[in-house]
Parts: C-alpha cells; structure tokens; sequence
DNA sequence: AGTCTGACGGTAT
DNA sequence: AATACCGCCAGAC
C-alpha cells in the first residue's frame, strides 16, 4: 500500500489509482505517464504521476512501473530504478530498447481507456 | 512562508 | 527540428 500523506479531504488517493492503473498495463505493453494521468482526470498533471510512482517505489515488486515511459518512449525513470534494471524489465519482455527509447513504442502504446471497454 | 525540484507535456520561439 | 518556457502540485528544506 502506498503511503497517503495529503490531506485525507483532498484526497482523492491519486497515488492509489495510479497505481490500479498501472498495474493494468498488459505484460509487454508500455504506456505513459501522460496517459494515465488524463485518464484519471488530472491530464496537466503527468508530473504527479511519476511523482506518485516515486512514492510507491517500495511496493515496486507489485507495479510494473518500468512500463510507464513518457510520451516519447524514452525511459526518464530508469535513474530511480536499480541499474538499468528499467531496460532490463523490458528487455525481457520482449520490448527492445534503444538508447532508452522504447522501440515501435507507438505500436506498443497502451493507452488506459481500453479499461473502459 | 518562500523557493526549488522533479519518473511530464504542451505551446511558443 | 531543436530549444526554451510555462503550468502542474506535492515534498523537502
């Protein structure tokens, strides 16, 4: 469980959705942060995303968080991740990554409002 | 209380 | 096409 520091009234458990939605993301799918966060009605908001991922960074093992790029593919998270154990995640995956870009990563996009359907 | 810093993204130059 | 700026908002100082 994430730990909720805000203020409970305002608290609308952002980290925990982000959360929910990301752990969502189809094995050897990637999506974005942007994506999730206008998915969860916050689309100005990308930043808190990675924010709240930082957050939840001790229950890692559960969130697949190394499938969440931005909007480009590129891997800006990998710094929080041991190594470039990011990539490696990926890797194994089957998502080729060069240069800490996802390739294809257009085709490979999941994009959160497939839930809806 | 004021300032700075981000796992971002869109717009302007 | 490449930078530069700006909005976003919770935390750390």
């Amino acid at each position: 469980m994430p730990q909720i520091k805000s203020t409970p009234q305002k608290d609308d458990n952002f980290w925990e959705k982000v959360v929910q939605v990301v752990k969502q993301i189809p094995e050897g799918r990637v999506s974005s942060y942007g994506a999730i966060a206008s998915f969860l009605g916050l689309t100005k908001s990308a930043r808190m995303v990675g924010y709240a991922l930082n957050n939840c960074k001790h229950i890692q093992h559960e969130v697949p968080a190394h499938r969440v790029v931005n909007r480009n593919g590129l891997l800006t998270g990998k710094h929080n991740f041991e190594g470039n154990s990011m990539q490696e995640k990926l890797m194994a995956e089957g998502i080729l990554v060069e240069k800490d870009q996802v390739v294809n990563f257009k085709s490979l996009f999941w994009n959160p409002e497939e839930l809806i359907k």
